[in-house]
DNA sequence: ACATCATTCAAGAGATAGATTGAACGTATA
DNA sequence: TATACGTTCAATCTATCTCTTGAATGATGT
């Protein structure tokens, strides 16, 4: 069997390549932060704490795996994810690592609640509490995502103006937090930095997506 | 730099060294095969072409990962995929490289159709050739997927099986074959090795999740 | 035109992964 | 028990990846 030209074997190359795109810490820090919006190469390198030469290198490795696109804004060159496509590889990354690996499981539990049991809260519950103004329900994804559709009475909070708006909320009144989805980190984040600053905040279990296909009603605008 | 403490960057890190599996030709292949039933590294090192040594390097890789389990079976070690997941994984890789590799979009052209512009068939459609019995519809799982549930009037034939059955066929008989989903190759491989027999075979447009999740019927036992 | 700044390129050292070889291990069969 | 066989281990060489450093590029603003 010479295969060397077979187009399946070309075809295995190539998605090994996309995945060994995958296969680094930096560059999966790299994509966690892009999910939340585009970003310069310098401001990347400020938040993961890379070099910007390092930091560039591995964004142009992403972007030969096509998994980023980059565009120029005056002196800065802004990457973004390809498509949401890509965060759906990532969520689904993270659901097998979950399943399979042990330490992942161990470390998504202690990142989802600290230690106090704080469970997710179901979709059904949430729209009867939210109608009661029992809880303030916020959207954490990038104002893009929230404008083409939204939990309807979410708040656009994109992750990174939580910390500037915490003035905003009213510490006595419950908030839930939601992303894209059981696996987008988001809403966990936000989660975890609302419960350090002393607020009751819970995570939405599942997000936007899994709320559409609910047939659940949907804000938008 | 010891990121160590960080329980983010330690997450990244196992989520990398995930999707560090998948970053080898060889493991995407054995995974491929997996994806059919368990198999023993022999079985594997044969299909792939692969040395023992090398084959079960690879094999431990991906246990180590999480993707596979292993058992013992007399004086073979079998190897399986950890769960229904992985394949998940594997498709949503291939949508993603298809969507933003020109040349994975090119490849799976050439492998899904030939050139003569053979499109999947719809599952309406199907339904309605399938009773007048003017199509042989076959599943190419593996028959334990096959006895959880298939497509009405469908012969199971698993993949490994086909060229082996091909007497069973009607060369003046269209055959529809069907996997597990748009992106499951499966069903591709099945078209191209009938169509190479001079058969007139066509591939199911998605398979048997999205069957489901129409409301189609499934027959099952 | 000149200076500035974000980004990329280029080259090198150090670390890591892949393939091959031959030996060692464990289980089944004679 | 002895032998055969599938599998894994250990050691080695080679190739590739990572990161740092310093220079080059390309657009902007004075």
């Amino acid at each position: 069997m010479c295969k060397s030209t077979d187009p399946k074997r070309a075809l295995f190359a190539e998605l090994a390549t996309v995945a060994r795109a995958l296969g680094h810490e930096h560059r999966v820090e790299l994509l966690e932060h892009l999910a939340q919006g585009e970003r310069s190469v310098e401001a990347l390198a400020r938040l993961t704490g890379l070099s910007m030469a390092n930091a560039s290198q591995h964004l142009q490795q992403l972007r030969r795996a096509g998994l980023l696109d980059a565009r120029r804004d005056g002196k800065f060159i802004l990457y973004r994810l390809a498509d949401d496509g890509v965060v759906q590889l990532m969520s689904v990354l993270r659901q097998t690592a979950e399943r399979n690996v042990a330490s992942v499981g161990a470390l998504l539990a202690r990142y989802f609640d600290g230690r106090d049991g704080l469970e997710p809260v179901g979709r059904a519950a949430l729209v009867d509490r939210a109608q009661a103004g029992l809880v303030t329900v916020i959207d954490v994804r990038p104002r893009e995502e929230f404008d083409l559709g939204h939990v309807p009475g979410a708040v656009s909070v994109p992750l990174e103006e939580l910390d500037a708006r915490l003035a905003e909320f009213d510490p006595a009144t419950e908030i839930v937090a939601y992303c894209r989805g059981a696996y987008c980190l988001l809403a966990v984040e936000a989660v975890a930095r609302l419960r350090a600053r002393g607020f009751s905040a819970r995570r939405m279990e599942d997000g936007m997506p899994e709320w559409r296909a609910a047939g659940l009603p949907v804000a938008s605008g």
